[in-house]
DNA sequence: GGTGTATTCTACGTAACGTAGAACACTGAT
DNA sequence: ATCAGTGTTCTACGTTACGTAGAATACACC
């Protein structure tokens, strides 16, 4: 029993305790943030070293001793180049384009036409 | 030398060979598709196999000896659902569809708004 | 210089996936 | 009935990504 989360669900984990916090955080800050399974400090410094890597997040010096981290881009970019890569593999956009704004709450569908209107 | 291929590129190519074909494929046909590396009949039939476990694809049955795969969603309903699925991820829908309509082309925004207006 | 804290190094276990040979099953021809 | 051909299932190995973390090391401050 020594993997215990899921694959990809610590990184998940990760990504969402940094979008969620305004300023960049140590590998010390990220862990207070996990209330279930706490990691290890040495595990969160590995994977935070392997997404920096991967370019998912930026490692920032704070003069001190210690070191920040944060996500490399924003919730709202990173789900909207997810969004709009899932688009450009479709072949046909209008089929995609039609089905996705059917699927809509129908607020987010007035949200949507707003956001048109507004280009 | 083993792996050849990045991992999840075989099952992506599988993906696109299925779902550029009108009627479900045998293996052999799926393999008929490759034209760079062509894989093994059986490594074909093992991956169609786990994805089928996974429920990407369906196997069917076409009452001879040879079985039949195919896509379980069409790839417009795949593409629809990631967008859908990211867009739930974002705190703040305005913003996402904000950005999101922002980025589109102006082809595809005059298609989505036709899609709205339908709706 | 010692004590505490943060970072880096090293390393193991496992699941997913690419890969495919070997063995088996079934159908049709002779 | 037997054999050949074709398709399926079984079994299995190599690699990679990721979860996990101890050990060693570096560094700052008292």
């Amino acid at each position: 029993m020594t993997t215990s989360r899921s694959r990809g669900e610590l990184e998940s984990d990760i990504m969402n305790i940094l979008w969620a916090s305004e300023t960049p955080l140590t590998a010390k800050e990220v862990q207070a943030r996990f209330t279930d399974k706490v990691p290890a400090i040495t595990t969160l410094i590995t994977v935070l070293d392997r997404m920096k890597a991967k370019g998912q997040v930026v490692k920032e010096a704070t003069g001190g001793r210690s070191q920040t981290f944060a996500a490399a881009k924003s919730r709202i970019d990173h789900v909207t180049t997810v969004m709009n890569s899932a688009l450009q593999s479709a072949d046909d956009h209008v089929a995609a384009l039609m089905l996705f704004a059917g699927n809509l709450s129908d607020e987010d569908r007035a949200f949507l036409r707003q956001a048109i209107d507004n280009n």
